[in-house]
DNA sequence: GGGTCCTGTCAGCCTTTTCTGACAGGTACG
DNA sequence: CGTACCTGTCAGAAAAGGCTGACAGGACCC
């Protein structure tokens, strides 16, 4: 087995994918589309969610790489974009986090920085 | 190795890790009682925060099992309050994020549920 | 007593996120 | 043509989260 993924997301990856698997939408959103890919209009009606709203949603999915979307044309021309999940792996553990935290990019922060900087 | 450890959280406590974890300020505050227990107050000076707004953070992170606070007394008298962070650990992986959100009792999801309780 | 630490909580502001209701375009079918 | 789907985006309201400054109490030391 040579897959031996190294568990050390970036402080900002990590930051990404646990603000966006933090809301009980899109985590239902990802439920829905583990068990069948779908296209945005259908799911929205599926969950029940306005189609804006799901096109944020699955946005935010998107932008951390839990989701994937491949905009298809169906026989009769129309075209329709489908949603997959990709098989994700995040191990949460003290130390992850922590490792994480040390590379955080997020703007001028305190005391470290400017220690550094001198 | 009897160590198997069943991947099963509830929806609403990994929502609660989730939302807990996604958010620069509290991984940064992990990472730093990682490294070395503290009490509020200095915590509050170490990482350059207002003590009001990091007891809230602790707070939600308390909330969500990942830190511990134990309110022990000095032997000046002074009671102070030391957090530790817990051990925890989660998979973060598509079917247990869809285990999750099947089990997700999103509050007050009108009085249906109530009357599905029956 | 006054000063210095520690703890906690509160009202209120400010910023971000969430959400809705419109609007835009495209292709096909009757 | 109008209708029915699909896609996307926008302004602005509503809700949630983040943050500050002030206040409360308690225990110590000078």
């Amino acid at each position: 087995m040579p897959e031996v993924p190294p568990p050390a997301p970036t402080g900002d990856e990590l930051l990404r994918v646990l603000s966006a698997l933090g809301n009980p939408h899109r985590m239902r959103i990802v439920a829905a589309l583990l068990e069948s890919r779908n296209y945005v209009s259908a799911l929205a009606r599926e969950i029940g969610m306005s189609r804006p709203l799901l096109h944020m949603h699955l946005q935010r999915l998107e932008a951390a790489g839990l989701v994937v979307g491949t905009l298809e044309l169906a026989e009769d021309g129309k075209a329709m974009k489908y949603f997959d999940v990709t098989p994700f792996f995040y191990e949460l553990t003290p130390g992850v986090i922590a490792r994480a935290a040390a590379t955080l990019t997020e703007a001028e922060k305190t005391e470290a920085e400017k220690e550094e900087a001198k």
